[in-house]
RNA sequence: UGUCCCGUAGUGUAAUUGGCAACACGUCUGAUUCUGGAUCAGAAGAGUUCAGGUUCGAGACCUGACGGGACAACCA
């Protein structure tokens, strides 16, 4: 290949989405003046989760980059759900990823007025009546996906009736799941959502932005499109599920229109990942039952779990971006949202030692009561991070992995008469260890270190294969440890029929270690702040931390080749 | 028995809109390394669900199968 042909390569712009490529086709066309406008539209009733994340990502991302604004819409249609304890979370959550609706925070309630006149307008041309039967009734006469519906014999009611019932709907005169109102479409569709749908309850519980102000509030479909055409939203996001709606969505926005303009939906495929689950309902279930310890319980897939659990926004972004948005319904391999984040924290943490199972070490020929500070790099990756000066005594920890009585092949770590290098101090070599021979355990093991192997000043040609991270037993931090596996067992735990999701929870998706001890540089570090614990992982302080006790979240493993040669 | 959507290496996405499949993750080599990390070099792995058709030429267009999913809440 000739260089211009590389070079050509190389600067070709990369591919676009579908959805992207529908929005430049709309811009390009010059449809609603040429401009876009999205919108965020959560329903308050739920932490959101890293499904959101694509959403907002998606909704965000294509306003600022075709340089239009993306609104924040609260879906607050259904005051039995939804609580203002969510509306708080769910701002925090989106400010937390980057991203800014400004001055646009919506609510759909905002528009009930607008929807209940709009209601009434479709009333008076005859599109929408009130229909006296029960539930079950209505919906038997809807039919089946195969099997089209019949009509209501309220369907012909005329306006003056249907206007005086639906006004009395509201001001309270009947009960709840006594009337409803209907738009009349048909009856007879083979989409199912256009049989006559219900477009207004009656709901009596107090909502919690108008209080009892209305008694009667819209549906889902008789809200969103038409708050998005109140919004002057261009492109309606949404997941796939809602394909089926369009239809709708569309029907509605025809009734609505009194000029060109009008919004368009189109759907992406929504967000799964492997051993973990999207559904708000099944979350919550955990979270009332105590599966997880709450809605930011590290384990969560919530973005407060994500976020305790030492996620970065850029991470979950970068992740986002390398699944992308089509039209197949497709589960995500956790492993690259791992792989996302150690690539990013690679580059922006302190490298720490930190001891989790410690092993103790006494140094035989070092020097009783001598302490010496070594110099470590923080961080490899980043020259500008600097170097601190971590205590070195004969006495040190190290990981009880580290150290076999009997080692196998290519065992690069500490054993009997095998060398190893304390990371930034000195060769020492193993020369003895004390064993209970009740438990078998190892409880002490005894070395000789070589002064000539100094890091920076080693004045030896000796060489090592194993490096080990260690921690000066007399100036440790105890600390607690949090590990985390994944929450479920299995790939897809809410996609199995016949089996309940929870049926294949991890047992061991925690594992708390108590006995762990850190290196003194991280006695003020605070919760969220994020380090590299060498040859372990990348941790994060949790909130639980106190002034005389660390508290750490494992957010992911360092790949582990050792672990694999192993298995 | 319906309507709609989807089907490209193990996984997720690409393929200049018809010119014989690319990238990322994962996997496996090797180099390097005071993190068995990172980095670097390389490899294996799909002939695009199947069968017809249109075409000089199809992953892309058409038809039909097959497979997966959505739709029967006074939820969103």
């Amino acid at each position: 290949m000739s260089d211009e042909l590389i070079k050509e390569k190389e600067e070709s712009k990369p591919s676009i989405s579908f959805v992207e490529q529908f929005i430049v086709e709309d811009l390009k066309a010059g449809k609603n003046n040429g401009k876009i406008t999205t919108r965020f539209p959560p329903e308050p009733n739920g932490y959101l989760h890293i499904g959101h994340a694509k959403a907002i990502c998606l909704d965000f991302g294509m306003a600022k980059k075709h340089g239009g604004k993306c609104n924040l819409r609260f879906d607050d249609t259904n005051p039995i759900k939804e609580d203002v304890e969510y509306v708080d979370s769910i701002k925090e959550d989106i400010h937390w990823l980057g991203f800014d609706w400004e001055v646009r925070e919506y609510y759909a309630s905002d528009y009930f007025g607008k929807l209940y006149d709009f209601a009434v307008s479709l009333i008076k041309r005859g599109l929408a009546y009130v229909d006296d039967q029960p539930a079950d009734l209505i919906s038997s006469q809807k039919g089946t996906p195969s099997q089209p519906g019949v009509e209501s014999p309220y369907r012909n009611r005329d306006v003056k009736e249907n206007i005086d019932l639906f006004e009395r709907m509201n001001k309270g005169e009947f009960e709840e799941g006594s009337c409803v109102l209907r738009a009349k479409v048909d009856i007879t569709s083979p989409n199912m959502h256009m049989r006559d749908p219900i477009i207004y309850r009656i709901i009596k519980t107090p909502h919690h932005r108008t209080g009892s102000k209305w008694m009667v509030y819209p549906m889902y479909d008789f809200a969103h499109g038409q708050s998005d055409y109140f919004e002057g939203v261009t492109h309606s996001l949404c997941t796939l599920e809602f394909e089926v709606h369009r239809p709708l969505y569309d029907w509605f926005i025809d009734q609505l229109k009194t000029t060109e303009y009008r919004p368009r939906q189109i759907e992406f495929n929504r967000l799964n990942l492997t051993y973990t689950m999207m559904s708000k309902r099944k979350l919550l279930e955990l979270v009332k039952e105590g599966k997880v310890r709450g809605w930011d319980d590290p384990r969560m897939p919530t973005l407060c779990g994500l976020r305790r659990r030492g996620y970065t926004p850029e991470a979950i972004k970068r992740f986002v971006d390398l699944i992308g948005y089509t039209k197949v319904e497709a589960i995500n391999d956790v492993s690259l949202l791992e792989h996302a984040i150690r690539e990013d924290l690679n580059m922006r943490t302190t490298r720490v030692f930190g001891v989790l199972n410690p092993l103790k070490i006494i140094i035989k020929n070092y020097p009783e009561g001598k302490v010496e500070n070594v110099e470590l790099i923080n961080n490899p990756e980043d020259e500008s991070m600097g170097k601190r000066m971590v205590p070195f005594s004969r006495e040190v920890f190290i990981e009880q992995d580290d150290f076999m009585e009997v080692p196998p092949h290519k065992f690069f770590r500490l054993a009997p008469g095998m060398e190893v290098r304390l990371k930034g101090a000195y060769i020492i070599k193993c020369e003895g260890f004390k064993k209970n021979d009740k438990t078998g355990i190892i409880e002490e093991v005894y070395c000789t270190y070589d002064p000539a192997t100094k890091s920076g000043e080693s004045t030896s040609e000796k060489k090592v294969k194993g490096t080990l991270h260690w921690v000066s037993a007399q100036h440790a931090i105890d600390a607690e440890v949090r590990l985390y596996d994944r929450l479920f067992n299995h790939e897809d735990p809410a996609g199995q029929k016949d089996d309940d999701y929870r049926k294949f929870l991890n047992p061991d998706s925690l594992k708390v270690l108590t006995e762990c001890k850190v290196e003194p540089s991280l006695e003020s570090a605070k919760p969220l702040e994020k380090f590299q614990f060498q040859r372990l992982g990348y941790f994060c302080v949790d909130y639980d931390s106190t002034g005389s006790k660390l508290v750490f979240n494992r957010t992911v493993q360092l790949k582990d080749t050792w672990a694999k040669i192993n298995k």
